[in-house]
DNA sequence: AGCACTTATGGAACCGGTTCCATAAAAGTT
DNA sequence: AACTTTTATGGAACCGGTTCCATAAGTGCT
């Protein structure tokens, strides 16, 4: 239907050798400045572009990254993804988004996508690969990059979770908090990451350092949907001695827990503090005192990681990056009254 | 350093042509059983795969689809883009993500992104495009699918804009209003797109249908960040005789306004009625009133179009899904006092 | 038995680039 | 002038699949 000129037609077209027009398009140095605009003209006049599955094929190489994440449905996720997205856009990369919805398919995605075919550098975000996973990474040769997951086997960009809890918990106990809910993905289930775990951790220590003793009615496990985790603190905000400052294990739990606080009518921050985690676009507009973390550039990191390691041809030892996590006081929480 | 073993290492050793090898890989009926056993025998000892790379370059095809949005940043695409991959993780196609935040960035993808060797198929969104677009899209001979734009010389899923600005406008004057306000994306940029005038457009229609002058002060442009719309709604609000009801463009616009009116100690909707479009996920745990038009859905109803486009060799003429808005009655919206 | 028709199979040619080796022409050296 | 070195260039071989044509073996029919 539509004629696509292949490098060998331009090459007599121009009237020279199919080497010589793939010198020009490589910007080869030895070839001669009237050659080359010669056959310049001849691509020009064509408007031949040269077929990158063919190139990748004899260069060996895809011009792909791959990215594998749990979802697209949470905040956190996406803002990671727009800055990989944003990292990928100054180079010539493509970027090729699978998400994982199901363990089956990201059982699938694992076994697949790491394969030199495929792309040239993989990031994975917010999932933690088995010891079986790792194997079979390492053996595809792909150079591959964790976001959000501390793995000292693999190239990595991460927060310390334990700290972000331990800060977290440690704003509500400065304020005068001692009655601290904790509100978390469920933990212990196949498809938790580890942070979810460290931020407990975190919160418990902090508590302990306090002398405070855990109470684990004020442990709630909820997946981060507004009207999930807004039924959750309702029963909780019930109960008789209830607690007075609520840490949620990421800001889109925070956003439950407002809302819940607004339908019993509790007021934020005078009756009930609340902080987040992530600091996500709405906990600006929400006013949500939350524990930042670099979402936007731990994608970018990722990038310059998966880079760096896709440039040296053998694998050095893993590096990692660990980014600083930060309280960003808003409006939600409050001394105790 | 890894051995990838290629189809003539698995002819070799099972002692059979690459052609056997290679119809055993797709599943061809003309092969015994007994050959096809001792193949698969030797695939599962080497541990082969098939190279995509080299099965795209000499099948023509790429297993591809390219998705070219405007950002990441909008929920609403974010949304769409869910239901796209959603749709494709049943298939064996990958998704190729590219985001045009600058109008140059987006010249570079239409120009190079439509061409077979790079995909099989592309969705547009919420992008219209120009002319000369749409002649370079034709050449390539690729299908194309646009979401959110009613262009008719491609396939594409649009909804009514004119209508759901007429909708949400007259909810607001069947609600005893009369001083409505427009708040919406600026209009005519270059980067803006139908949607926000056809809005406008019906807007203005229910106005006259009800008799109610058009005040040009009512309409108010800006980008929907929270900051931005909650800034330009306070002036709004400031001025003498200000609006009773604003409808809002999209939900991140109204979202802007719920916050400015919070701000400003106005009650919603006792004192402001708002109205967003979209429905967004954070619509809901707001309470937002507003026209839902079905993002998800049109992610896959634009794979359903591009798939149905890509199976039939030659191209029909475009075809057109159009979805279906509706009111969301929520807490947003309420009868003049 | 002889002939036509299936059924399996091998492997060359091909997809459209890149790379590398061979070679011709130009420039530099003594 | 003879020889070495450099610079440009052509094109075969290659990347790893798919496709198609040729051919061998098997089956059925008269």
């Amino acid at each position: 239907m539509t004629f696509t000129p292949t490098i060998r037609d331009v090459a007599r077209k121009a009237e020279v050798g199919i080497g010589t027009v793939s010198r020009v398009l490589n910007n080869s140095p030895s070839v001669s400045e009237v050659t080359r605009q010669r056959v310049l003209d001849v691509i020009e006049e064509l408007n031949f572009t040269p077929n990158p599955i063919a190139r990748r094929l004899s260069s060996g190489t895809t011009h792909t990254v791959a990215i594998i994440l749990p979802n697209l449905t949470s905040p956190s996720l996406v803002e990671r993804l727009r800055g990989v997205q944003s990292a990928l856009a100054d180079s010539d990369y493509a970027l090729v988004l699978y998400s994982a919805e199901t363990t089956e398919r990201l059982e699938e995605l694992f076994n697949t996508i790491p394969n030199k075919a495929n792309a040239d550098g993989i990031l994975i975000v917010s999932i933690p690969p088995t010891d079986e996973h790792l194997e079979h990474f390492s053996k595809s040769g792909v150079p591959i990059v964790l976001i959000d997951v501390k793995e000292p086997q693999l190239d990595h960009v991460f927060v310390d979770d334990t700290i972000g809890g331990e800060i977290a918990t440690q704003h509500l106990i400065d304020l005068g908090h001692t009655n601290i809910a904790f509100i978390s993905d469920p933990i212990d289930t196949l498809f938790s990451f580890g942070a979810m775990k460290n931020r407990l951790q975190g919160y418990k220590k902090a508590l302990r350092k306090a002398g405070i003793k855990f109470n684990k009615g004020f442990h709630v496990e909820g997946l981060p949907q507004a009207e999930i985790v807004k039924n959750l603190t309702k029963d909780l905000l019930r109960t008789p001695n209830a607690p007075t400052a609520i840490f949620a294990a990421s800001d889109a739990h925070a956003i439950g827990v407002i809302y819940a606080a607004r339908e019993l009518g509790i007021h934020i921050p005078k009756e009930l503090s609340v902080i987040g985690f992530d600091d996500i676009r709405d906990a600006e507009y929400l006013n949500l005192t939350t524990v930042r973390q670099p979402l936007f550039e731990s994608g970018h990191d990722g990038i310059d990681l998966l880079f760096s390691t896709m440039k040296q041809q053998n694998g050095n030892k893993p590096r990692s990056i660990k980014q600083d996590l930060e309280i960003i006081r808003r409006g939600t929480t409050a001394t105790l009254q």
